[in-house]
DNA sequence: CTGAATATCTTGATGATCGAGATACTTGAA
DNA sequence: TTCAAGTATCTCGATCATCAAGATATTCAG
């Protein structure tokens, strides 16, 4: 009712996708409220926490997924480096691949940052049965394999002025 | 077990949050590819996202909401309104204050943008019953609630420091 | 061993951001 | 009214992340 959005009959589907968006948002501003209590940038958080999930990667695969200049992540991983949340490592079998190595007890520490949220988000959680837990789990995985699958399509597109 | 997560035995409440975790990354990557292909910098589009949803608000309200220094606002309106995202406009009641208002063709340049990531989540959301669908939109209602939370209690804290 | 391909790094330029001060307006009180 | 303090936005100079393009080092195929 604000102004925008919030028309006066649209279906549970409209409503869900709204919804998201909303996370959406929240989402981008709270990992840049944690990215500078930490004293990281957007960008520099974002890559350790790629390289939580994916575990250690070539700086070449890191500059794939965060769509970063080769020469941009050079930079992003000396920050790191010297912050110490992450170290190269020399690739035996392929000497000019870098291997980013993320730091244990940096991820303790930024750990420590997240866990309020965590947290919340278990006591949420213990709050469903495990019938409905399992349907918010599935169905985040879900967008995330959408949001996976427009990234390349987007990524694909490339140029701003691709859309015929 | 990959390297980092994937811990054997977790709790269901544990892999909700994880996977949230894993959907927050995929947003934030994802939110930074649109802008992209739209031409905006990752903070303009989070403001036009954010306008969006409030409506017009003042340049303060706006630095405030996004954490940027005022000085900077006041360059970043200049650059939303040259794309024609947004006009500026006097309040006739308070002259200091400039109202920050988005334009309405933008908007639907945008949301086409995001239709492809619209649609699929709207497809996705039409498979599951109502009861179902209510659920996942109360959950991600509160997973919203609870990171403005996190942004204010983190904003509050200031320094990286502030744990208690 | 040579040339092409690949992976990372270096360099120079551009632009977003910040901090601090400048400017313009409002409010409350004498 | 007039003044001082408070508030909202803007300006300016400095800093740093980012990019594009080229440099360097290594691998691979022949």
């Amino acid at each position: 009712m604000s102004s925008q959005n919030a028309e006066g009959s649209t279906s549970p589907e409209e409503r869900l996708a709204s919804q998201m968006r909303k996370l959406g948002t929240r989402t981008v501003l709270y990992q840049q409220h944690v990215a500078s209590s930490l004293g990281l940038s957007n960008t520099d958080l974002k890559s350790v926490d790629i390289l939580w999930e994916t575990g250690p990667i070539t700086a070449g695969d890191l500059s794939k997924i965060t769509g970063l200049a080769t020469g941009t992540v050079t930079a992003l991983i000396d920050r790191l480096e010297k912050a110490g949340y992450v170290r190269r490592e020399q690739d035996p079998s392929d000497r000019r691949r870098v291997m980013i190595v993320p730091e244990y007890f940096a991820r303790d520490e930024v750990r420590e940052t997240f866990k309020p949220l965590h947290d919340s988000v278990v006591r949420l959680g213990s709050s469903y049965t495990p019938e409905q837990i399992e349907l918010l789990i599935d169905f985040a995985a879900k967008v995330s394999g959408i949001m996976e699958e427009q990234i390349h399509t987007l990524g694909g597109g490339r140029s701003k002025s691709a859309a015929e």
